[in-house]
DNA sequence: ATTATTGGTTCAAATAATGAACCAGTGGAA
DNA sequence: TTCCACTGGTTCATTATTTGAACCAATAAT
């Protein structure tokens, strides 16, 4: 792995939970030796992606971040196009809805919106890195994406949140291959106990997935025609996605999502 | 210079005017090898900072900085900060309003609004990098800035954008002693031909400048009173931001305003 | 006063970056 | 069809950078 591969490693470990990060603690959360560490934090920073916080020296993300996002949306606004739709559904459904984005590790809600007026919440962290393996969004874009991807993430060590996270590889791959007949994808408490969740995934112009919309909701308040009707709300908001992005639905999905929509 | 600062800062090429790149036109533009470019472009994309339009094969801004901007605004919410006084500014001006943020090489608008209903607008191109000599923005913040920051920005050679842009390191030194005494800082046709522009610069919470707030306007519509309401109003817009985002305005700089402000 | 913990630095050894020359695909032009 | 020019991409010996164990300095805790 290259260098800069490595140093651009670091940013994933900030999030909104986690926005500063001195350098011990990246010691030990990488594992990488303190004076590589040193200087790669110091480039970052030099390049504008990291400051400092001047009283405890701790890293955190920098300005640069801002001008590149502002250029990229600019370029292909997804966040902007997507607020529409998960706003649209949350206010449908009273539940948190949120669509994320692929990153190297797993995905990346980029707007989050919790319609409900319940006494029991999801909790949310934004901008935190959803595992490929545990999520339904992770799910419904792998099943959706190119078979390397699948691959990549599959033969690393798969990582379990709770008592129900799927670890075994023949599994996930029997699983995605359900989820696409299926055109959705949902988990049951594979990441966080007493959280359900289902995603459906929304495509580019080759007609690969290039994020998600998904809904997350607790256990204790899913049933069959509540599961329906999500999904139902899942697929026409992906749809009308596809066509404001100019992406393209393959021809199989629109059949099997056409099915969905008719029941 | 780091390989991880060489290759960051092809990603300082990009813009809302350029926001593809392909790697010949990288080749001409920085003029690295060709083989070396290949291979930190291929690093960004493998980190997601980086993406391929698949037909023509150009380099895009990729997905994961979209990622860090949302945790970045999350943890120092700038940019969501910084649009209430744009707007209000560009309400009551009736200009074209901006806030920058110091990138390495330059100032980077990260909200613009246009208040005009004017025929002759300026033309302004978001994310683009302002030069630190030819704009208020980048004067302003040099003025109230690390003193390396100016002999950085000054050592390196100072290109000229129209017969009006100050090249001289001399005479940029004394203007910036100005601007401190004055409390803010104009530009003439120094960076635009026709295009005049009035800044303020924003603290952080050591008293340095952290940002501008900038008014560009038409030189034509430019006279005195008008001249000396946009810089009341840019004092006092920069003063509630500092009180939100936990600034401290220097005290020199306090009295400096406040002076302003009774006239 | 002592120890532990923080961020940061050094320099020989190990490794990765570099770049000239190369390959391959595409789109005209003769 | 053939040729040329122009893309993006690859190779591998040379070269330069990265690496990391040991070190330093400053601060916080015992």
């Amino acid at each position: 792995m290259s260098t800069i591969e490595k140093a651009l490693m670091l940013l994933e470990h900030f999030s909104s939970n986690r926005p500063e990060i001195g350098l011990t603690e990246f010691k030990t959360r990488t594992s990488i030796d303190k004076g590589t560490l040193h200087r790669h934090l110091t480039a970052l920073k030099n390049s504008g992606f990291l400051e400092q916080n001047y009283l405890t020296k701790a890293y955190r993300l920098g300005p640069a971040v801002i001008r590149l996002a502002a250029v990229r949306e600019n370029t292909v606004p997804i966040v902007k196009t997507v607020q529409y739709y998960v706003d649209r559904i949350a206010d449908n459904i009273h539940e948190l809805v949120h669509a994320a984005l692929p990153q190297k590790n797993g995905m990346s809600a980029i707007y989050a919106k919790d319609g409900g007026y319940h006494g029991v919440r999801v909790n949310f962290d934004e901008a935190e890195i959803l595992p490929f393996h545990a999520t339904s969004s992770g799910l419904a874009l792998l099943a959706f994406n190119d078979d390397t991807l699948v691959a990549n993430v599959l033969s690393k060590k798969l990582f379990s949140f709770t008592d129900s996270t799927p670890t075994d590889a023949a599994d996930i791959k029997a699983n995605l291959e359900t989820i696409r007949t299926h055109g959705f994808a949902f988990t049951d408490q594979s990441y966080e106990d007493e959280v359900g969740s289902v995603a459906v995934p929304f495509f580019g112009v080759k007609g690969d997935a290039i994020g998600t919309l998904a809904i997350a909701i607790p256990v204790s308040r899913i049933n069959k025609s509540f599961h329906e009707t999500i999904i139902k709300q899942l697929i026409v908001a992906s749809t009308e996605l596809c066509r404001d992005l100019g992406g393209q639905i393959p021809t199989n999905v629109a059949t099997i999502w056409a099915a969905k929509l008719e029941v």
